[in-house]
RNA sequence: GCGGGAGUAGCUCAAUUUGGUUAGAGCGCCGCCCUGUCACGGCGGAGGUUGCGGGUUCAAGUCCCGUCUCUCGCGCCA
């Protein structure tokens, strides 16, 4: 018989199925027993009657057991209906299980709450938990939205490279890798320099790409490998076209968030994100002192940027607030500094929910000005000649900006740690040996 | 890198303040019972080198030193 999805069955009151799924939870009775199963589309409860012939094997069923079931999908009667859960009024009355795979019983208890530490050491089994489903639903539907919000506003996607063969950008601490014939090579810390050639290809482009950093940095924010979000986009006046693009996509997203991931900000009782009418609240630096009673410093520290936030939302009904013109010498090489503005650029950084989510300029466009730049910095034009290229063959004025993917995920779900936003967390001490069990002799796939 | 906090059963935590008999609980696990449970319930049971090493003491989970790990904040960053 074929396969009925369990979010269907509903739909199939009365008839005789077969599911297949994983068992939730067993409840033993004695004559009668209980069962929730699962599969991708949801849970139902199943009863194996007195003297049905599935009785021996429901014994033998525990958590996380892989079960082909057969059976009746029956209404349950009035007093047994629990509202307001799926599948609450129905329940599958047992005819025949299949073990299609057994399981050894879960080191941890699946719906409680677990410490970081073995929720990150028993990952594989951790991520089934509705919880973590929940969040990881969540996150592919952020870069969906992120996506789709782009392709509709102009942008083409491209792959950047995460072998890069200098640190060609300073400042980010890089994993050194051996590369061919005695050759030095990195992995990337952004695409950013690949972002801007492209954007002499395509005008308006995005990529969504795995990133590393090396940075010995130990906090609640902080992974060593990480999906950033960049787009980038040419013929911008100034930093703001970039800002406004990157405002419509955040709106998409937020759109997104509450039409289609409202069970899953409900199971890890998270709020929506607050979107304001109006467009986002827009601070320069020395506004957003002067307006925390500051004094005025080259950037924010972490615990003046969660009162700047505090202060758009209660002022502006909105968890977003850019903050603009930071201190040139502050940003990235690359930043644009237009001379009527020094020694402020053209650069801006995107908070949500307390947290630095994005972080974007109008770039350097001439050539001339980019190798003085360069230089200025104590660095060599020379090391970057292969990115030089596209700004000496007509490059046209562009901006653009890069989203941290687990850090979005992690202030939209309100989670504690960043790391609880990510799959397979890397950081100082935790990297996962894949394939350290396995002996010299014993063939892999990999 | 700097500064706090922590490490006790498979999991989540008590007992540490003020050193004192046999280190406890809930959940999970195993056994028995249970015909309407839905975190089912009841009875019973197994399960511990208190992270590791050293020290103080008649006596250390508890105090001291070292070390490893986790965690939080700062720096830095997305």
């Amino acid at each position: 018989m074929d396969r009925t999805l369990i979010g269907e069955l509903n739909q199939h009151v009365g008839e005789t199925v077969s599911i297949s799924g994983w068992v939730d939870v067993r409840r033993d009775q004695g004559k009668m027993v209980f069962f929730d199963f699962r599969d991708r589309t949801g849970v139902v409860q199943g009863v194996v009657l007195p003297n049905s012939e599935a009785m021996e094997t429901a014994k033998e069923c525990r958590g996380e057991f892989i079960v082909r079931v057969g059976g009746v999908v029956n209404k349950r009667p009035e007093k047994n209906v629990q509202a307001g859960k799926v599948n609450g009024a129905i329940e599958l009355e047992i005819k025949s299980i299949e073990v299609l795979n057994p399981a050894e019983t879960l080191p941890f208890d699946i719906e409680t709450e677990l410490t970081l530490e073995t929720l990150l050491d028993y990952r594989p089994l951790t991520l089934r938990r509705a919880r973590e489903q929940a969040i990881f639903k969540v996150q592919a539907k952020l870069v969906e939205a992120y996506r789709a919000s782009l392709i509709r506003q102009g942008f083409t996607e491209f792959q950047a490279p995460a072998l890069v063969g200098s640190d060609a950008e300073g400042g980010a601490q890089v994993f050194k890798v051996e590369y061919f014939n005695e050759q030095k090579a990195n992995l990337a810390t952004s695409p950013q320099l690949y972002k801007q050639i492209m954007t002499g290809v395509f005008e308006r482009v995005f990529t969504i790409a795995r990133i590393f950093r090396a940075e010995k940095s130990a906090t609640t924010r902080h992974i060593s490998e990480l999906t950033q979000m960049d787009f980038e986009m040419g013929f911008i006046k100034d930093e703001k076209d970039v800002m406004l693009v990157l405002e419509q996509v955040m709106r998409d997203v937020a759109k997104a968030m509450a039409g289609s991931c409202a069970d899953q900000f409900a199971a890890v009782g998270a709020e929506l994100p607050l979107v304001p009418e109006k467009p986002f609240p827009v601070l320069t630096l020395k506004e957003a002192h002067a307006t925390l009673g500051a004094p005025e410093e080259p950037d924010l520290e972490p615990a003046q940027e969660r009162a700047i936030c505090d202060w758009a939302k209660q002022e502006h009904g909105s968890d977003f607030v850019f903050i603009t013109r930071f201190p040139t010498k502050k940003r990235a090489f690359y930043t644009y500094e237009d001379p009527s503005e020094a020694p402020y650029s053209r650069g801006f950084d995107l908070l949500f929910r307390g947290l630095e989510i994005n972080s974007g300029a109008q770039r350097i466009h001439r050539y001339d000005e980019l190798v003085s730049r360069i230089e200025s910095r104590g660095m060599n034009p020379k090391h970057f000649a292969f990115y030089l290229q596209a700004f000496k063959y007509g490059m046209p004025p562009h901006g653009g900006c890069s989203t941290g993917l687990e850090r979005l995920t992690m202030k939209m779900l309100d989670l504690e740690n960043v790391k609880e936003a990510t799959l397979f967390p890397r950081d100082m001490n935790r990297i996962d040996v894949l394939l350290s069990s396995t002996t010299p002799d014993e063939p892999t796939d990999a």
